[in-house]
DNA sequence: GTTTCATGTAACTTCTTATGTTACATGATG
DNA sequence: CATCATGTAACATAAGAAGTTACATGAAAC
């Protein structure tokens, strides 16, 4: 596998989700996203188990936002997920005996966690709502550009 | 595998030979990391490639550094393993038709750009010698510590 | 010059983890 | 009760790091 990208994955999901009513079955969200279904249900069992969507069962069942988009940041749903690890290395050895391994470890782990903490503080700067937004934008400009090559 | 430790690897590799005057062989330095000849030599290929080190056959042969270690940051040193991705997560698919998805990607490449100009940023503050350095001191303080204790 | 030693590298195995898929149980709706 | 949808276990697939074996290349020692 060469990255996580349930993150990704699952953002998209709820961006969807956002764009109208639900509820949405695991098979629309999977068609939406070219996935399986059960990829679907997966990386929201995190998000429903924290109550920031809701899931129903038989007709008309489904998935439901069930947040205030506004409240929700990328790092929650990051949480949601179970924090997978953001690194892609690490050291070698934790608690080595080696001092020199301690040293290097001391090192690339200060490294490390500056970039581990401003990713976190990065994703908390950003609310699903501010996704939303930024999506209509993208939409409003889309279709200004279609407006635009039809007059041209 | 759960987490790349290349780079942990090598730096442990040169701060030992930091130590003590080479040449020294891969299966010497296989056995100080409890490892396989072979991954030395695959880790240490690109490091050769950038003359930061040198290798040489036959008696007496085995690998010796070749640069100046105040000069070499670690950020050089994981350029020389061939920058391998530094982010356990990514995005779910690079330009994306879906403007969803465009948003989502919008989002998250700021904040994984951003974490990984900052690791490489820290990597490139730190040079081999400072490391070595580091070394020193917790030598230094292990010695002091077997003294204190012998007084104790 | 032949033996020994050491690197260089290809090929294969093993391990781990995300992702894809199948199968079936559970429960809600019509 | 038949249908639909989720919940989950179990298994398959894929990718990459690490470990291992095997052998070629070349240098030094004898």
């Amino acid at each position: 596998m060469k990255r996580d990208s349930r993150l990704s994955g699952v953002l998209h999901v709820l961006l969807h989700m956002a764009q109208q009513p639900g509820p949405f079955t695991s098979e629309t969200l999977a068609k939406a996203m070219d996935t399986n279904p059960v990829v679907i249900r997966r990386i929201m069992a995190g998000l429903r188990d924290l109550n920031y969507v809701r899931s129903e069962k038989g007709h008309g069942g489904g998935w439901t936002l069930a947040c205030d988009l506004s409240k929700v940041t990328l790092r929650d749903v990051y949480a949601a997920l179970g924090s997978p690890s953001l690194l892609a290395m690490g050291n070698r050895t934790e608690a080595p005996g080696c001092l020199v391994e301690q040293a290097v470890n001391a090192a690339l782990d200060q490294a490390f966690d500056d970039a581990e903490a401003l990713l976190l503080s990065r994703l908390g700067e950003v609310t699903l709502a501010m996704l939303g937004d930024d999506l209509r934008k993208r939409l409003g400009s889309r279709k200004l550009q279609g407006m635009s090559a039809h007059h041209a």
